[in-house]
RNA sequence: GCCUAGGUGGCGGAAUUGGUAGACGCGCUGGAUUCAAAAUCCAGUUUCUUCGGAAGUGCGGGUUCGAUUCCCGCCCUAGGUACCA
């Protein structure tokens, strides 16, 4: 009987999904396991073979852990809020909600096709009201929220309140924007409503603020960083400005400690983690405030938290050094001039286009000398015991100082270098860390605590972006200060104690400090403490921790997002209740953005929202006292990604994001799979919500997955043609030698194993190929292979589809795994398939041969036993390790022994086959049954290792020469080395070795090895 | 620059705490079977070799009886990143 592989593995598809055999239970005796893997969004392209990766090594562990004992929860759904979708529905007018679902559609049956044990019971959509309502619900929580200091958590708004009318802002320790006021218990009970209100936000953990963003009016949309090259879209090359907008965005930075602090508890890759930890940027030091000289004291400074230094809200937090301090205030941000790459770090884009900011003109309207008065420089520096070392002071060119400071002699010169500057991307500022540029703008800063004058440079080596965007340059131990002053020409003073700094600063935390006033002769860290008790003292400077962690907006200008549960009244939002909601997606007629600007949602025309029936309707009756107008942003493709780890667990359930009982029993991801692209993006949003839901007990875990494993990604393998320069001439790889010609991409369907071309078929791919002539080596025109990133436009796309129609699923999963260790990017190549695919044929044959399927009863001989449990055994090694490619091989090794010892005991055939079926579900339930099980296989429970199975009484031992094996020797294993040295040293071939030579030593480890040194 | 992972035959890759380098598969070569092909099976396949052997895991050192594995320095590749004060 043939080994049928379409006919079996839809035969088993079908039983699974009628039995629901892979369905979880939220109660169970079984101890449980939740695996899950990223969710994919649905794209129209469908999947190719590098997308099951991940999934077909979470499934062999899933199927695993059921034949282990474990309830195991394994299920899928889709990300289907996105970008793609919505593109698509501009160009063609199609709904994106159609699109979605017949890519959906694609998918699902492309998932199903591979076999994976999905519990379908419980598929989720982000787009599906059903789930939508939850992220709008957990949005309006975090409206209703603000970050408490004293607890280090977050809690309701009700207890801020609480804590304002019983004592103003007196005992509030609270993590909220830079510019908060103080006031007293009678102060806010007198304020307005309104006025409560205004308070209230700078506190919540979601807020309104104005940012800046890339706007493109040619396209009338906005854009991420990475759509923009050179000041230009992407798309199209029209110019970009910058727009400030109203904005929803989520206070993260609350969270960076605890973000921090978590890794630790969680069995994420290290490179995952350590980008994180990069990400977060937390660096510990003291702010310190200098003045401009010329700054008359007396007057009153602006504000103390200095709104007028561009860039300084970094998520900095004052640090709470010595206890006598009193309260402490944590600024997150000031909301107001953030640079623009800030906001759009945190969406995963990398690069960010400088655009000129507004200093130019503020140039030339700045005051002259006369009129400098009171300004003052922040800073953070992490070496505050260095203080003394300062010889100059640098600010980022964009540092809105720099116009105000600057003298009339050096105006000219500044205004070219920040004009020079401005023209350079962020990237070549990056990039070029050897050209040193700045300018002097001929102010001095005073130093706090000997009263000198401070030069004040600009130099693009200063992030506006970073810090407060100025920094005290400390040339002698700072390598950028020193290479800037030695440039430049500025005093470099050594405060470190025998240290030479003629060749370049000391960056050598170990130097003692000297010249350095009171600080003199102490070490770093003890002089750092000083350094800072002193500042606080004397009132210009504290204790701070730096994060580099920025809030993340949370407002997209797009349609195909959820739509924010908020209306606005006297231009205040309002969330609107847990009961009304979800709110749904309005339709719309056109999916781009109004003509005056506004987002998508701007043309719906039912979209207000009426209080009084709680309902949506049509937005001729607004009337701004019972219907209000709704919010026209949408959420970010995160929003839905960030939660929906949970949902799984209670997945249909109506009235809550899910029961109590569901998270208290599943409680997190046990192993979660995905790959490292989410590092800084979805995984690092998604635990800020955990931590967020834990605050509010509404999880009972603050970490949502415990391990988590990063697969790699399958690279394709590209085909090249070669055409002869300006010509239809296509020169077959071998016969190019010096000519000129251009390598074009040739679909890899067209190519063979043995990389010949189907010229044929490539001439009918497209009209541009028709009149293709060919120059052919052998007959055959042989095309360049090369290995690139799989995608459609490389044309080097294999489809998993059609593998499984030719190959079958279990040969699919096999060979995927085969491939090579799963955290590793590897090629495909299809010609590999065929290995995989005739083992499963042995296999089958091995069963078909014993007993036609049905086996044999009785005592299995030694050597059946032997090779079995040493399967067992390397294969269950492997899967607890994930090394899924090296248990394959011992299966490959297992059949073929087995086939050599003719096995056809049901004893050992049965075992093997549960091993085995995690990784080649369908072919194992076919034998299964055929040997007379009635059951699925899915309820097998492991085989147990039996070590005894494996004693030896003999080993082939090799016989080393001074490390080199040079002959083997079988010996029983119960001899003593003394015994052994005998044997070997008589052994005719050791002689041969030693040609004369008396051995100087003779090491003998029993069991293992034999080594003659001499 | 820094961080992380990696570098082993023609290819994908094995090698437990330092103990037989190249398992397993692909490809290739030869053979069997076949009218022929597919499929299947058998043998071979790191390099050099005077056929006795010898060398060999990116490069150069070191530790060790013994190193793909541990240590030091360097080179290269991939991913991440921040000129972070």
């Amino acid at each position: 009987m043939e080994y049928n592989f379409n006919e079996i593995e839809a035969k088993w598809q079908k039983y699974w999904a009628e039995n629901q055999t892979f369905k979880a239970e939220n109660t169970s005796e079984k101890p449980k396991f939740y695996v899950l893997d990223m969710f994919p969004y649905p794209s129209g392209a469908g999947l190719h073979v590098g997308h099951p990766l991940g999934y077909i090594a979470s499934d062999i562990f899933a199927r695993y852990k059921r034949h282990k004992g474990f309830n195991v929860l394994h299920p899928q759904g889709y990300d289907s809020f996105g970008l793609p979708a919505e593109q698509y529905a501009i160009q063609t007018g199609q709904h994106p909600a159609v699109t979605t679902e017949t890519n959906i559609a694609t998918y699902r049956k492309q998932l199903d096709k591979i076999g994976f044990s999905f519990d379908w019971s419980r598929e989720i959509r982000t787009s599906t009201p059903e789930y939508y309502k939850h992220t709008q619900w957990i949005f309006t929580e975090l409206f209703n929220a603000w970050y408490n200091k004293v607890a280090d958590k977050a809690e309701k708004i009700e207890t801020l309140i609480a804590l304002f009318e019983a004592s103003g802002t007196e005992n509030v320790n609270a993590v909220c924007d830079e510019e908060v006021s103080s006031f007293n218990a009678d102060e806010w009970k007198a304020f307005s409503e309104l006025k409560k209100q205004q308070v209230l936000s700078k506190y919540r953990l979601t807020y309104l603020s104005e940012t800046e963003v890339n706007w493109c009016p040619a396209l009338g949309t906005v854009l991420a960083n990475d759509e923009i090259i050179n000041g230009l879209s992407e798309r199209g090359g029209h110019p970009v400005e910058r727009k400030k907008m109203m904005q929803w965005s989520m206070r993260i930075a609350a969270y960076a400690q605890r973000l921090l602090d978590g890794l630790n508890t969680i069995d994420w890759p290290q490179p995952l983690k350590d980008s994180q930890t990069n990400w977060i940027g937390r660096s510990q030091g003291a702010s310190v405030t200098f003045k401009v000289e010329g700054s008359s004291s007396g007057v009153e400074q602006p504000t103390t938290n200095n709104p007028n230094l561009k860039g300084s809200s970094s998520g900095v937090e004052k640090q709470d050094l010595d206890s006598s301090s009193s309260k402490v205030i944590e600024r997150s941000r000031d909301g107001v001039e953030q640079p623009i790459t800030n906001n759009q770090n945190l969406e995963g884009s990398s690069s960010g286009v400088e655009q000129p900011t507004t200093n130019n003109q503020n140039l030339e309207g700045a005051s002259s000398g006369v009129e400098k008065q009171n300004f003052e420089i922040e800073v953070f520096t992490t070496r505050p015991d260095t203080i003394f070392g300062v010889t100059f002071m640098t600010l980022a060119p964009e540092h809105e100082l720099v116009s105000k400071i600057v003298t009339d002699e050096q105006r000219a010169e500044v205004e070219t270098y920040i004009q020079a500057t401005a023209k350079r991307s962020e990237r070549d500022r990056m990039a070029d860390v050897k050209t040193i540029s700045g300018a002097f703008t001929g102010a001095y800063a005073v130093h706090p605590f000997t009263g000198e004058n401070i030069p004040i440079w600009i130099g693009d080596y200063v992030l506006a972006s970073y810090g407060t965007g100025a920094v005290m340059a400390v040339p002698c131990g700072d390598q950028r200060d020193y290479d800037f002053a030695k440039h430049f020409g500025i005093e470099i003073k050594n405060i470190f104690e025998g240290v030479d700094i003629s060749e370049g600063a000391c960056e050598d935390k170990t130097a003692k400090i000297a010249n350095s006033d009171f600080l003199s002769g102490l070490n770093v860290k003890k002089a750092t403490k000083l350094a800072i008790y002193h500042m606080e003292q004397q009132g210009f400077g504290q204790g701070k921790i730096n994060y580099r962690l920025r809030d993340a907006v949370f407002s997209r200008q797009r349609y195909w997002g959820e739509p924010f549960p908020v209306y606005y009244k006297d231009g205040m939002p309002q969330m609107i209740a847990k009961e009304h909601l979800p709110i749904l997606l309005p339709e719309v007629e056109k999916y781009l953005p109004t003509e005056d600007g506004q987002p998508p949602l701007g043309n719906a025309e039912v979209w207000a929202w009426d209080t009084v029936n709680n309902k949506v309707v049509h937005n001729t009756e607004i009337n701004n006292e019972t219907v209000f107008p709704l919010e026209l942003n949408t959420m970010p493709g995160w929003a839905g990604s960030s939660w929906y780890f949970n949902r799984y667990m209670d997945a249909n359930n109506p009235n809550e994001f899910a029961s109590k009982e569901a998270l208290d029993y599943w409680k997190e991801v046990d192993l979660y799979l995905g790959g490292s692209e989410h590092a800084t993006g979805h995984l690092l949003y998604a635990r800020f919500w955990q931590k967020f839901l834990f605050d509010l007990n509404y999880v009972p875990v603050d970490e949502f997955a415990k391990k988590l494993i990063n697969q790699g990604m399958i690279t394709g393998t590209s085909a090249f043609v070669y055409r002869l320069e300006g010509t239809q001439t296509y020169i077959s790889k071998g016969l190019i030698g010096d000519q000129k010609v251009q390598p074009i991409h040739a679909d890899v369907s067209f190519v063979n194993a043995q990389n010949e071309l189907d010229t044929d078929a490539f001439k009918a791919w497209r009209e541009e190929y028709a009149n293709a002539e060919f120059v052919l080596e052998d007959g055959k025109y042989m095309v360049g292979r090369e290995v690139e990133k799989m995608s459609k436009s490389k044309y080097n796309v294999v489809n998993p589809d059609s593998i499984c129609e030719e190959f079958g699923a279990d040969s699919l999963r096999l060979f995927e795994m085969f491939l090579g260790p799963l955290e590793q990017s590897k090629p495909w190549n299809t010609a590999g398939i065929s290995g995989a695919h005739s083992f499963l044929k042995k296999l089958w044959r091995l069963y078909a041969n014993a007993n036609d399927f049905k086996g044999v009863e009785g005592e299995p001989s030694k050597d059946e036993l032997k090779v079995l449990h040493k399967t067992i055994k390397k294969v269950q090694e492997d899967i607890e390790n994930f090394s899924f490619n090296t248990s394959v091989s011992t299966f490959m090794i297992a059949v073929n022994e087995l086939g050599a010892l003719k096995c056809n005991k049901k004893e050992i055939l049965e075992p093997l086959l549960v091993l085995i079926s995690p990784y080649a579900p369908h072919i194992t339930e076919e034998l299964w049954s055929k040997l007379g099980n009635e059951q699925s296989i899915a309820t097998a429970a492991f085989p147990i290792f039996e070590p005894s199975h494996l004693v030896e009484s003999a080993k082939e031992y090799p016989i080393s020469f001074n490390g080199k094996m040079r002959f083997k020797l079988e010996l029983p294993l119960d001899l003593s080395a003394k015994e052994i040295e005998e044997i070997v040293m008589a052994h005719e071939k050791t002689e041969a070795q030693l040609q004369g030579r008396t051995p100087k030593k003779v090491i003998i480890v029993p069991g293992k090895i034999i080594n003659i040194v001499g």
